[in-house]
DNA sequence: CCATTATTTCAATGCTTCCTGAATTGTCGC
DNA sequence: GCGACAATTCAGGAAGCATTGAAATAATGG
């Protein structure tokens, strides 16, 4: 999944605000079940209608996706939008300065790289 | 270096710029010489008194840092703390999902991983 | 000291963002 | 269909951001 700059931009501007970044956490950590707009305005305190707003925002930036499911709407992170985007932060971030990604690396191997992709090679 | 989300807001916002990203990405391809504030106003065609606005947020943000030499001034990346963004992030990600980073440690084998930080367990 | 170059600071403008309250749309159980 | 719940949309105002032109600060060379 190859983005623009201008994707970037908007991912990155999505999450540069607390309560979307609160949002995104939660959306994380909920895993692909995801969180309903009620749950996560009453679990961050943030109006009803506040947060819809924030919800559009991550939206139209690709980073999550909505369903319904009755009365609730269900938000879930796009896992290969957030992928694409850290990607494109680190080979920025690699051009010039491989040394920098090193302590990424060490973030993986405890216990975040090899839990069920289905890629082995 | 462990950082507040304040913190990672922060940088994301100085990142979630089309300007700033360029500078960024710039400095970050300089490398430890870094460049000066004219270069990259010129480089990237903005007014110098925008790019030292802009220069300003990246700075207070933490990602940069600058040095005079003569009549110019020299920007250059502060690599701990953009790898403490990057962590920040990963953390959140691999929270609930830690098959999301798998592509990371890809960009990191690729030529990314190997480069000199000494640690060699 | 003076002219020149490099960069920043200041003041003002238009634009965007965030939040709030009220109204609207969509769904469920009866 | 009706009342209740869940969420969004709309219109408003306050605050913040990006850009511009003019002025100020800093350093160099003669």
């Amino acid at each position: 999944m190859v983005q623009s700059e201008a994707d970037t931009v908007a991912q990155l501007n999505a999450l540069a605000q607390p309560t979307r970044l609160g949002v995104f956490k939660a959306l994380m950590q909920a895993g692909p079940d995801g969180v309903s707009a009620g749950e996560l305005a009453r679990s961050l305190d943030v109006a009803p209608n506040t947060l819809s707003a924030h919800l559009t925002v991550l939206c139209r930036a690709g980073l999550t996706s909505q369903r319904r499911d009755g009365r609730s709407i269900i938000y879930t992170v796009e896992i290969p939008v957030v992928t694409s985007m850290i990607d494109a932060l680190v080979n920025d971030c690699c051009a010039g300065h491989p040394e920098a990604c090193a302590p990424l690396r060490r973030a993986q191997e405890t216990g975040c790289g090899d839990a069920g992709t289905g890629r082995a090679s």
